[in-house]
DNA sequence: CGGCATCCGGGAAGATACTG
DNA sequence: CAGTATCTTCCCGGATGCCG
């Protein structure tokens, strides 16, 4: 006796035509916005959107992911055979909110109670470097790094004063780092050094661990508000 | 017998050092955001920001305004006598986060499902202006208009292919409107004409209508997404 | 009237267990 | 692995009432 599912009831809405007000219909409801953040550098499975945001729950990822693909923010894919696995992808509308959730993480970065040890997903953290990334101090450098996270890889390069981000084989690039997230953004925001790491066995390089560095002076992290 | 305030349980916060998440651990909260955009142009009071976010409840109103304030983003202030009025009014920080505020609007205005037809508030409509100004269509124009929104005024200049609204006397501009707040969304973009609604009393205009006119060419919202 | 506390009903979020 | 079903907890929204 499971037919009582005829009500669906409207979500609720702000009833505002403010444009700002009907974003947060589409993407208000808590941790949607997350699910596009985990979204943004390309298609994942269920479980793996679940990995990336710890403290969500199941059943209320599949309420997000079908809310996002009713807003018409992502859509469920399957991915062609031998693979044949269903994915979730950003539409071209849905990526067009990455400056938005990158403007957020750097306003918010502001805050005198963020603690940026807390441990963060490995999509996060490449965003956090596309956001971060003070091109007058990478003046005409020119590099790549590759990131092994587990089973993700991904590179970064800096060319004319332009930093990209995105899924990829890290071998390809001049170093490679072996690490978890929190420690990259530990060792780019200044909180530990390399060699302190590398001594503990967190983190592993393959290349110049100075081309790494060079690569962290880069970024810096917004001054506190207020205090 | 109400001290029972000791629970006092610490706020929902997601556990992740990534900069987006931590920006919703401040305004993720029903309405919190909306609040900050009433904010924007100026302090108010706890009834006008009531009225100008309808469905949203006084406790919840009390409930958003102490946690914007414990975050830092705004400050209870009590104005200077004769006022001495209790007002509410956002910090510097508060204030940096207007072109997110106005970013999620203008992106959000490409949903399919968004209507532009639906009441808002005053604050909303002049943030709007500021943000779908589109400053090649005005080119070098110089003008201003004054909108009277019941005892709210406004005075919004172009010049120079610069937008500006705040506060102020309307009465000090080249035009005045006095409108409702979706009306003049409205004739800026494009659904019902300046004439239709002189015609039937709801748009009162003071000085040359043709300025307004001219003025409504600059803005045009974007393009819907998907379809 | 402005600001805030209290109580209540409904619904969303969170945790766990279960199924194909 | 990819969800669904169920239960509990908490938040939201509305109403009321107190107090300055």
């Amino acid at each position: 006796m499971k037919l009582e599912k005829i009500t669906k009831q409207a979500p609720r809405r702000y009833e505002d035509a403010c444009g700002t007000a009907h974003a947060l219909d589409l993407v208000g409801e808590r941790w949607a916005l997350l699910v596009m953040r985990e979204l943004m550098l390309g298609p994942k499975r269920f479980g793996d959107l679940k990995a990336g945001l710890p403290g969500l729950s199941a059943n209320v990822l599949t309420q997000r992911l079908e809310g996002l693909e009713a807003a018409g923010l992502l859509v469920k894919r399957r991915l062609p055979p031998p693979a044949s696995v269903q994915v979730y992808e950003l539409t071209d509308w849905g990526r067009e909110a990455e400056p938005i959730v990158g403007a957020l993480g750097k306003w918010a970065a502001r805050s005198p109670m963020h603690d940026p040890t807390l441990p963060l997903s490995s999509v996060s953290m490449m965003l956090s470097l596309k956001t971060m990334f003070d091109a007058d101090k990478a003046g005409d450098v020119c590099l790549s790094i590759g990131f092994r996270f587990g089973p993700e890889e991904f590179v970064v390069t800096v060319a004319d004063g332009v930093l990209t981000a995105e899924r990829g084989v890290a071998g390809m690039a001049q170093v490679v780092l072996t690490a978890r997230p929190s420690d990259v953004a530990a060792m780019v925001y200044g909180f530990r050094a390399l060699d302190d790491l590398r001594a503990s066995g967190e983190v592993v390089v393959e290349g110049d661990p100075a081309v790494f560095e060079r690569f962290t002076d880069f970024f810096e992290l917004p001054p506190k508000a207020g205090v």
